[in-house]
DNA sequence: TTGAAAGCGTTACCAA
DNA sequence: TTGGTAACGCTTTCAA
């Protein structure tokens, strides 16, 4: 491992002057300036991360904390927030929570190990009082309170925009599925579609799943058709269980969206891959991700009058599982 | 920030003392053993990982990098490793290349400079030495040379599975997908294909894509059928790709299976929810990050006898894009 | 404008 | 069985 001595060896100086051209700060002679940057050059050298991060007290490190990568509409966080974090030089420390809180706490256990400068976590354990002894900057993403600065999508609307949606293009049999209990985001989409639908003359029903997962969707949609066979516009928890639905709704010989309408939620990439493409409501994933990445490196720097909240907003895009007219 | 010092402050003992019984190695007295533990626990102890760090000149990260996470395959690829170097107490240290030698050797500075002792790659890039002069055990995953040691799956035989079944299956004029020629794996799995389509008197025309995005998908679906409105078995290059090929040909009339079957590669979770459900090759992408994974555990730890490189097999997935008898 | 040296939180060697 | 201390690679203060 080449280091700041063999730099300073190399360039027959000290190691106060090769760090002082490595930081660029201090007066450096353009002479030693040019000696230090030649001798870099030739042996290649690139400094160690970690014992700046001893002394600072601080790396170039983001912890992020996720509930599952698996999960499509994660990936597009992350990469928003990758993208733009690169940009200012820093990277990424990842960690899956499986909405555990114990793998959320080990997790943050690690990130404070290793000096992070600040951590962006998607979790449903703020409340527990888990991040208030951190001394780091901290942004809350999708699942979200006052206490921290947050990012997050508008999800009562986005219940309350698909519930609109829906009963606007006719459905008269409405089954609103309920995402996990512990999952918050889930919760305001919810009640958002409930506020619109209770104020209707509309029947509905609920329908409680409790999870998000591609193995358990199959087993919803099949449970939807078993309790309600006579549903003629769904609101699913989100774009997996959306597309489930579309399937099992084809196989037991529904016209979408003649007899059934559909609307997701999230806009992953595969919903409009679907057949019929998903009618769903669109978090603004990525640009969440960037937006929560950016005020993270707000915070860092410690620029005033940041705006502690982000609420981003949602949209119904029109597909072909709800009804045109 | 509690350290070491204070520790061995509370318990009233040495530095040194603490270190040991921190570490579980060389002689420390019962009694002793118990006042440092419990100092410890009152002071809500945890070591700093970057001092260690710095010491040993190893971290407890592990660089994973990996092309697009966005990309449905690797994030299952990412969870099996994840769930696997957590076991041993590692943590990882993510970056997506996006197929780009810039980004790629950017991360691989930052690993570098982290002190990761060890990194997982998924790369295009290996035979450009990038790799040679690093001291750090590597694996390479999903894309591959016989220079270091590796997992992947067998994509020459997932082509010919693709190109026999799709044979055997009645297909007449196939249509064959030729992924990005800078990707390793797609260029086996076609030619594995061409392999067994080649021995045959069965027409077949390629259709070459560059990419592998949901974007993209759609556009090489319409070129499949403007270029070749008659085939009736169409190879995919991928499963997203093949799911939009069903859906295109759904658009266009086309009964599926009974006018056109589709094999799609990969077997992403999403593809046992395209309707009709997406036959497909199956890549066992958990399994391969777990395996990969292992190995750079095996490769740390020095373990003799350790098998370089990991063949995984591939699996055909019958469901309903293609004929059953 | 430069260099010497202390210090960041650990570990490991050597001495006691 | 324990403690003192050098060392890991870097930054920054202080003095020259």
């Amino acid at each position: 491992m080449i280091t700041i001595k063999d730099v300073a060896r190399e360039a027959g100086v000290s190691v106060a002057t090769v760090s002082r051209v490595l930081n660029e700060n201090g007066y450096v002679g353009e002479e030693t300036k040019k000696k230090v940057q030649k001798a870099m050059n030739t042996l290649n050298y690139s400094p160690n991360e970690v014992a700046r991060s001893l002394y600072k007290r601080e790396s170039k490190l983001i912890g992020l904390l996720l509930p599952d990568i698996t999960n499509p509409f994660f990936p597009q966080l992350a990469r928003g927030i990758e993208d733009t974090v690169n940009q200012s030089g820093y990277r990424l420390l990842l960690g899956n929570s499986d909405e555990e809180l114990e793998k959320e706490l080990d997790y943050i256990q690690t990130f404070v190990q290793n000096n992070v400068v600040g951590m962006i976590s998607a979790t449903n354990h703020v409340d527990q009082n888990i991040y208030d002894a951190l001394q780091i900057p901290l942004v809350l993403l999708d699942r979200t309170t006052d206490q921290y600065p947050s990012v997050y999508s508008d999800g009562r609307e986005g219940g309350r925009l698909a519930a609109r949606t829906l009963i606007e293009k006719g459905a008269k049999r409405i089954t609103l599925m309920k995402g996990p209990a512990h999952v918050k985001p889930a919760q305001d989409r919810f009640k958002g579609a409930v506020d619109v639908l209770s104020e209707t003359d509309i029947d509905f029903s609920v329908l409680a799943t409790t999870s998000y997962s591609f193995e358990d969707a199959k087993g919803w949609a099949e449970e939807l058709f078993q309790k309600y066979p006579n549903t003629d516009g769904v609101i699913a928890s989100n774009d997996i269980v959306g597309i489930a639905i579309i399937h099992e709704a084809l196989r037991l010989g529904k016209r979408i969206p003649e007899d059934l309408q559909i609307i997701g939620y999230d806009d992953i990439p595969q919903s409009s891959l679907s057949y019929p493409p998903l009618s769903t409501i669109r978090q603004p994933a990525y640009e969440m991700g960037q937006a929560a990445a950016e005020l993270l490196l707000q915070t860092i720097k410690k620029e005033p009058g940041v705006e502690t909240t982000i609420e981003m907003p949602v949209e119904f895009i029109e597909r072909d599982t709800t009804r045109k007219e």
